[in-house]
DNA sequence: TCCTGTGAAACGGTTCACAGCC
DNA sequence: GGCTGTGAACCGTTTCACAGGA
């Protein structure tokens, strides 16, 4: 692979989309594809779609379009889902609970293995194989258990020291759903959940739209 | 309010985590903030700041800042929280129980005001005051509760078809939990919250920055 | 002919720098 | 002097348009 340069963070989020219209297409036994005809399926532009592969090598061949197994091979390989990722879920509330059983998770390659929670009433507890475990033991489970990526479902007040905690243990990669900005080194990965914000966005753009009337 | 022009999406974003800063500040009684100080507590820079405010309007007096209760106050007219919004949600399994029981919706004005379900099992049962109740009679809850914005927390094969019938009757906010893509009208807004997206997201960081070596 | 891959142009959002007001 | 508000410069992304290979 050619040393890739930055590349932008919603090229990454349309190849997932790709992706996804890629194994549709797999299931419906289509063997090629256009850019226009992934475009379409992807909501975006067949334009988009070319300069977006473009970045990572020429998949396709002219005239032709794209071959859909290959590519989705090559997309699988580019997002990093060639293997299995071990997540971390820190807070086994309502949030933490959905989160575990979300089978499109483990479908992905990305397999909760461990819990860990604060409540003593929920230390223990066995969610199918994985028991709750106390959440000072983070830095011990992430070592262990060599944790890729730590996911936050936990009140905002835990957020900076629980992520601090995990960066210290070695996490590369947080998933944060506590609508609080996290402070973490350059070289840490962080993606936010915010769900109050996107209904904010929302109630804004409704009370825009009608005040123009 | 002047008519106003497009404002970025990334402004609205950055508007709401200003409004959580306010808030904080507002708890400690700080009075007036200088957009320097925002920017820090927002993760942003000061010249962002003032540059999102102005597509509203001048909050804040120079050489002094922004008064933090007057600011505080037409950030939430901005985003439309001045009012509460009654809020439908489609699908009653785990991220459906979770979004219902998330406390910072009621905190900030979004109001559950009905469960649907397909599930012959969870039709009926209760939810705290809430009565889930069949899908099918969507279009009649929208219409007889007034929804304002719907929350689909279900399976991809029926999201595109909940999405017509909510937009059908009326709503012109959805909030998609599904990892499809709607198709609805221009006028009707969709945000979307994609689970794998981010985990994926994250695995390619961690996969680019680890080739990098 | 068809459709990809890619420089170049266009666009939109961010940053800069300073005028203007407290 | 201090800090806001804003036009202008900058920069990264998207769109265009076409060269080039199946």
């Amino acid at each position: 692979m050619p040393v890739t340069r930055h590349i932008p963070e919603s090229t990454i989020r349309r190849i997932s989309h790709y992706l996804r219209a890629l194994e549709i297409l797999e299931s419906q036994e289509a063997t090629t594809v256009s850019s226009e005809e992934l475009a379409q399926r992807g909501g975006t532009t067949a334009a988009q779609v070319r300069k977006d592969l473009s970045h990572f090598g020429s998949f396709g061949k002219r005239g032709l379009g794209y071959s859909v197994a290959e590519l989705a091979d090559r997309l699988r390989d580019i997002l990093g889902l060639k293997c299995r990722w071990r997540v971390v879920l820190v807070g086994a509330g309502r949030i933490g609970s959905a989160l575990f059983e979300y089978p499109y998770f483990v479908q992905r390659g990305y397999d909760c293995v461990a819990v860990l929670d604060s409540d003593p009433e929920k230390i223990g507890m066995s969610w199918g194989p994985v028991r709750i475990r106390p959440v000072e033991e983070l830095e011990l489970v992430i070592s262990s258990l060599k944790g890729d990526i730590v996911i936050l479902a936990v009140p905002p007040e835990a957020a900076q020291d629980l992520a601090d905690r995990a960066v210290e243990a070695g996490v590369r990669a947080i998933l944060n759903f506590a609508p609080v900005q996290l402070r973490v080194p350059a070289e840490v990965h962080v993606t936010y959940v915010n769900l109050v914000l996107e209904l904010e966005a929302l109630s804004f753009a409704i009370t825009q739209a009608g005040s123009r009337t």
